[in-house]
DNA sequence: TTTTCATATGAATAATTGTTCATATGTTTA
DNA sequence: TAAACATATGAACAATTATTCATATGAAAA
């Protein structure tokens, strides 16, 4: 998203139902909450992090175990866990060369099982 | 995800923690399941969608109404509800030449809570 | 029938992004 | 000290994707 297209200018019909598109415009929240909330599931939105963050739900780890868990190589893991990171979904311990990750929000496991129902339902 | 780059030769450090990872492992759920996961979570990461959704969680409204609500043109508007109606996140009926779209799941109010849970706390 | 209108869709394009590769940083060990 | 090792990071590349534009489809109205 927000990606830098010419201007859209609107639609190019009739507004059918001015009443319905009224009311729901007043019941918008702020662009930028829902910009902010598109963001967070963009992280959610990636299976490498989703392992990442599934993992990290079972078990504080080094960066090397999780790249030998999910087989990927260890650049791959830092780069994501650094977006993890950035989305506050994660935090870090460092240990000397070691640095620990774990879980940093309560609601993964929430947001995993909403999904989760959504895909069994379907 | 699922991009087609050469198979990864998993991390290049020793495993750290044996045991934890062994763990981990035996509780990760299948592939498959953390794929679809993030395939959910793909269509709830765009703000165009997010704001889509948002709109018909308030009301059924057409094609154009949206476009008009959001100020995008109707193809744009057209090409994302086909997005959402592949995830089965809205439904649609037609009346003539009017296609009306609804919700088409009851998680999506609970996904946005639990995303805006963590966008506040943070 | 012809026109009009709402919606859908395919191709093209610009922007984004996940991984790789090479290398830097910083800590421990020899 | 130097070597070894865990992690981080920047650049480059391939793949994906959101929108635009042009046009197709299909239903209602003239």
């Amino acid at each position: 998203m927000a990606r830098k297209y010419t201007p859209a200018e609107s639609c190019d019909c009739e507004v059918i139902h001015e009443e319905v598109v009224n009311k729901v415009k007043a019941r918008m929240p702020e662009e930028e909450i829902l910009y902010e909330l598109a963001e967070v599931f963009k992280v959610f939105g990636d299976s490498t992090r989703i392992r990442i963050l599934w993992a990290l739900d079972e078990a504080e780890m080094c960066v090397c175990d999780i790249a030998y868990l999910l087989n990927m190589t260890q650049s791959a893991i830092s780069h994501q866990l650094r977006v993890l990171k950035q989305a506050k979904l994660v935090r870090n311990r460092k240990e000397g060369k070691v640095v620990y990750y774990s879980l940093d929000d309560e609601h993964v496991r929430m947001i995993f099982d909403q999904g989760l129902a959504h895909i069994k339902e379907k």
